[in-house]
DNA sequence: AGCAACCATTCATCTAGATTAACAAATGAC
DNA sequence: GTCATTTGTTAATCTAGATGAATGGTTGCT
């Protein structure tokens, strides 16, 4: 057994909700930490800057888990905004359900994995967020999820990639006359 | 039991070994994929981009682990290099230390808590680099780490902070003259 | 259909931080 | 100690990408 779905619902803790496209599971500032496992649809999870400005941190469609994992561990309230970018099915967990104290063997293993995997994607992004410039970040993004640029809008990758869509607009119009 | 280096010893495989400041633990491209556990002394990770420029992953004091845990995961060539900032006491580990399979249940506790902390902290890395000033960046990292201004070259704090010397240089001086 | 909101693109301007360079201070090797 | 290397600082330019604004294309609401 080594389906994320099946592990987590051990303990039938998760409650199985539809979400409409456009609609808020969790606010900056508030208390609410938990924890959505997307069946169908996608997510992102985004700040908001001193100067009103959105930085998308994650998208998650099919298969992926979204949680304010710095909240989470230093136990304050939450840093993230998450919403639907699609209508989507979901299964919503509460913090008690992640207490590392609370899990069973099977669910700390399939818990490290999800860390570990995460931690791996954070570092790339550092990374890349340090040493390449936004069309190479733009390239990398292409590579690393071919999918999503169908589902999301422009502004949305901009935002992710930590750049203007102007910017990304540029880019993509320099990219295409190259080719 | 709680402590990390008496939870990671538990099978006896981690070497005890002291390195000298300078001296290289792992290089980039190489297939070593060992983990540092720090007893005493400082470690740092980087990479070096096409240009040739450096840049400073984190920095590990005492009581840190560090690990290239993306090649780990996805188990590919280093992409890090990691050396020694200050003569230092380790424990290296090897990867079949962390192979999740292996661990005994206080061991993957353990893991998950490590991981949870070092993903909730380059999340708010990612955060920072996409939306705050060289400026913000660099107090946030004073208030972080208040004690690592002492044991590193200002140069290395810039190449951590993603940006040049001569910036960081501007910065303080800014700040010195305000306050 | 018709209107309003949002979205992507293009262009003109501006700015944070990069680059280059010169110099002083600290560190280290012998 | 002396000399060489590395470090931090300051200042003059340069540039990637931000900002602001105008335009046309989509989407969605009623």
């Amino acid at each position: 057994m080594d389906n994320l779905e099946e592990i987590l619902s051990l303990d039938n803790n998760g409650k199985h909700v539809n979400a409409a496209k456009g609609s808020t599971l969790q606010t900056a500032g508030a208390q609410s930490n938990r924890a959505f496992y997307v069946k169908k649809g996608l997510l992102r999870s985004y700040t908001i800057d001193s100067k009103g400005k959105e930085h998308i941190f994650m998208f998650a469609s099919e298969g992926w888990l979204i949680a304010d994992i710095e909240s989470q561990e230093f136990e304050q309230a939450a840093e993230l905004f998450i919403d639907c970018l699609e209508n989507s099915e979901l299964i919503i967990f509460n913090r008690s359900c992640f207490k590392i104290a609370n899990l069973s063997v099977p669910q700390l293993k399939k818990n490290a994995h999800l860390l570990a995997r995460r931690t791996a994607v954070l570092q790339r992004r550092v990374i890349m967020l340090m040493s390449a410039s936004a069309q190479e970040r733009y390239q990398h993004f292409l590579e690393t999820f071919p999918k999503l640029p169908n589902r999301v809008p422009q502004r949305m990758i901009a935002s992710y990639l930590g750049v203007t869509p102007q910017a990304l607009s540029t880019i993509r119009g320099r990219l295409a006359k190259k080719s």
